[in-house]
DNA sequence: CCACATTGGCGGAACGTTCCTTCAACCCTA
DNA sequence: TAGGGTTGAAGGAACGTTCCGCCAATGTGG
């Protein structure tokens, strides 16, 4: 019953009778040692089970040894977060950080400021007053997507084509004649704006009427049944449509079929986020994969590069998406 | 521009004319202080900005100050556990408690112990090997749900009671006379233990066969797609189905369509664990409300009271469910 | 054989907190 | 007024690490 304190850097130097400097030399690196030094202190040091003390580094270094994580309050709950974090996490342990979820505050007003190092903004919502509060906390802030709210300028930043992923999923439902209804989050998220930019743009381009139909962030089945329904009566008819949020486009689908139209016979019905739940429908759902998994690693691994100096603070990255045809748009 | 350190200990106490010491007391309500000087030093503290250094703290207190969060692999991707992260983060920081993610790990043999007091574990499944090192860590370990592994002592846990939940779905489902299907992930949780125990019972109870069909804990169509046409098969009729994993019941009503059922009028369905995704159909499923937030909260808050000494070792709580009654079994 | 550079390693300060011990000043009572 | 108890506050060690500066021993060239 080894009921014992944990091994510190000065158990290691006792055992291996040199000094504490030399362990930690030895263990990190650093200094000026031979390598049969280094090898017989780290062999020590792994017999005895020494693992370093965070708190006592962190205080040394002037760092916290930890990265966070922030989702605005309307994007909790969808399956893309839970992966997007996931992602962070991992890439964050690859470099020895540990990531912290920080939860939208209940209280806007005074909340304690994390202690962190830097901090990963998954889709910044303008006006979300967190933002503030993130960067006054002075450490580098990465958002996943681009933060709107006019001045603001980020340490970093990953985002994901979605004009392109646009286009090209216009492109695969342009098949028929007639026109493509687009129902959307509104432009308080570049995720938003961009979207709709591409779409009208696209429109221009290809002789069709832009139909845009406002939809929350949070897919309301009532909101969407109301947009499919006023879609579907548009002048010209409607032989698309695309639903951008994460779960819209499966109450879309019913929403078509209560107006007597069938998909993909009738109909042709996208999302534009994709997620496991759209797959697994009689009439799986075609769908953008924006890959969240890889956006969380990618996003930490900016971070850490930030944190650790090699990586150049402004630095931007951009993220192919993919399109997954399925039966819903097969035609 | 302030380009300065972060403001100490040291600064306050010079501010105020006196020693680190006073400082420390009158902030944290130890010591023998007049309440003038606590407030005199308390408002001095507040104006220059003072916040403690965790890591100093930490490390002289013997603390991380961080509690973890591990989920097996296989449950990523669930809106549920995504829910109960988010509520785990608000209890946490509530209690002066950063929480950090633990991914399961793509190494299972050597990963980095992470530095953390205390560590929840969300459905802790039979045989993953992470559990064995999480409980190396010497760490108190709270479960979500039960841990199945013979002998498995744990600091705390946290469980839904699914079998009165299960009981509970069953009577709802129970006017038509017929069978009750049950699509059930394996017994090597206690969630889908529980549930199938509850079922057999109730079976037994009220004199139906028990029809129990294997489906994965992350559900894939064509399992449920497979399991729901064996369902209907079965001799004596089936008058309602229970899919019990999250997103599988969207599937079985397709499957059941394709079998030429249509629900509710044909046949009932329901979900057992529920998701917005339910809500969002044009039939709406039934299903039980696990409250994954609060099932988040309550873990924090057990192993914060662990940690803090204030709750007893081994304490036990039990969840409630509420059944969610809609369109997919009104009868 | 001396001057000097290099190698290998050690001592100790510092990071910012908490907490144990000490101590001066004061008040009361005998 | 001496003695003891209480109050208010300060000093300093300790937590475990990193890193700067120093030093002894060893090589190296003239």
């Amino acid at each position: 019953m080894n009921e014992s304190r944990p091994i510190t850097l000065q158990d290691v130097a006792r055992a291996a009778g040199v000094s504490k400097t030399t362990v930690s030399d030895a263990l990190s690196g650093r200094g000026r040692l031979p390598a049969a030094t280094r090898e017989r202190v780290a062999a020590i040091a792994r017999e005895l089970g020494y693992v370093a003390n965070r708190s006592a580094r962190n205080l040394r270094g002037g760092r916290t040894g930890a990265i966070g994580l922030y989702f605005p309050a309307r994007t909790i709950g969808l399956e893309y977060y839970m992966d997007l974090a996931i992602g962070a996490a991992e890439e964050a342990l690859a470099h020895d950080l540990a990531l912290t979820l920080i939860p939208a505050p209940a209280d806007p007003g005074r909340t304690p400021p994390p202690h962190i190092d830097g901090v990963m903004v998954s889709d910044p919502v303008l006006g979300d007053p967190m933002l503030g509060t993130l960067t006054d906390l002075r450490v580098p802030v990465v958002t996943c997507e681009r933060d709107l709210t006019p001045g603001a300028r980020h340490a970093g930043r990953v985002e994901s084509d979605h004009r392109a992923g646009t286009r090209t999923l216009l492109d695969h439902l342009s098949g028929r004649g007639d026109h493509i209804a687009l129902l959307c989050p509104g432009e308080e998220t570049s995720f938003g704006l961009d979207i709709r930019t591409a779409y009208r743009a696209w429109c221009a381009d290809n002789g069709r009427e832009a139909l845009v139909y406002d939809v929350p962030f949070v897919c309301d089945p009532e909101d969407v049944n109301h947009a499919v329904a006023e879609a579907l009566r548009a002048p010209g008819g409607v032989g698309a449509i695309v639903s951008v949020p994460d779960g819209g486009a499966t109450s879309a689908v019913h929403a078509a079929l209560q107006q007597g139209r069938h998909v993909p016979a009738d109909l042709l019905v996208a999302s534009y986020v994709d997620s496991p739940s759209l797959r697994g429908l009689a009439t799986p759902i075609t769908a953008v994969d924006i890959a969240p998994r890889e956006m969380g690693r990618r996003a930490a691994r900016l971070l850490a590069g930030i944190l650790a100096g090699h990586v150049a603070p402004g630095t931007v990255e951009i993220l192919p998406t993919e399109l997954m045809i399925r039966a819903s748009t097969s035609h």
